[in-house]
DNA sequence: ACAATAAATAGTAATAATTACGATTTATAT
DNA sequence: ATATAAATCGTAATTATTACTATTTATTGT
């Protein structure tokens, strides 16, 4: 996923091509880690000192639906952060403190051996957490 | 871990017993499924109508750090289970609905061979999510 | 059993993340 | 350039969780 892909999936599904959005695309992906709507909007206030959580919520929220974002929830508080550019089903070691993150090449679900049967399945959630050697300097 | 071996933990480290406690042990021992703190505040708000949030949440927090309860968090909120008694480190299949569980046998982080050194590793989450037999009929 | 005491609790307020809403502004198509 | 529907702002509402103070209560030693 690239900003230009995102910008045309955005056209594509009739949603316009605001300021706003540009900069959150744009911060997303020089970033390339998980970030909080607040630190979105401690990003973006420089440019857009009132932009409201409303706005940045509801940008999140249909960029997650387009698939440019993934979203995650650490510690209680949503985080997004660009789609990963290999495209196919992975999961993540996540630092805590920054949100860098390293894709981890296997998915556990392959490997289940318990029955499952008696569930009706609808996703699931592996994730790695630590700090990053730079949070740990 | 049983109601017994839990009141036994509470008074080793200076906790007191108190009816409280005793139900919300006792909830949880019935239960044996995750349950949120409104969800225990519901429980047992017909023997303790005034029951506060704050002696919950305390308990709540109280009872993880013993190891009597399991915690984990789903769509935003804190649920809390009884601890499995098999004891040893395991992961859940969950019904979003209802907060029933099955016990996953393996754990995936022995089998991740993608390199972790970068980070200084503190945990994992490992959970697969669906709806159980109950809640989809 | 009784009194002392330190912990637990109720009632309520504060905090924090997220969602919602009406009025206004703006991107886009014509 | 204009019409129009979507996007945004400013703010309020919502929800889960945590915090605070006065009061109550479980426990301990006598």
């Amino acid at each position: 996923m690239d900003v230009l892909r995102a910008i045309k999936l955005l056209k594509e599904e009739g949603y316009k091509y605001t300021d706003k959005r540009k900069h959150m695309l744009q911060l997303f992906a020089d970033e390339k880690r998980y970030l909080s709507a607040r630190e979105v909007q401690e990003f973006l206030k420089t440019n857009f000192p009132g932009l409201s959580f409303d706005t940045i919520y509801r940008n999140l929220s249909i960029f997650v639906d387009l698939g440019i974002l993934e979203e995650t929830e650490l510690d209680g508080e949503k985080k997004f952060r660009y789609t990963c550019p290999s495209g196919k089903h992975h999961h993540h070691l996540i630092c805590l403190k920054c949100g860098k993150t390293k894709e981890i090449d296997a998915c556990p679900m392959e490997k289940v051996t318990t029955d499952l049967s008696e569930f009706q399945i609808t996703g699931h959630k592996f994730e790695i957490y630590g700090y990053c050697s730079q949070c740990t300097a």
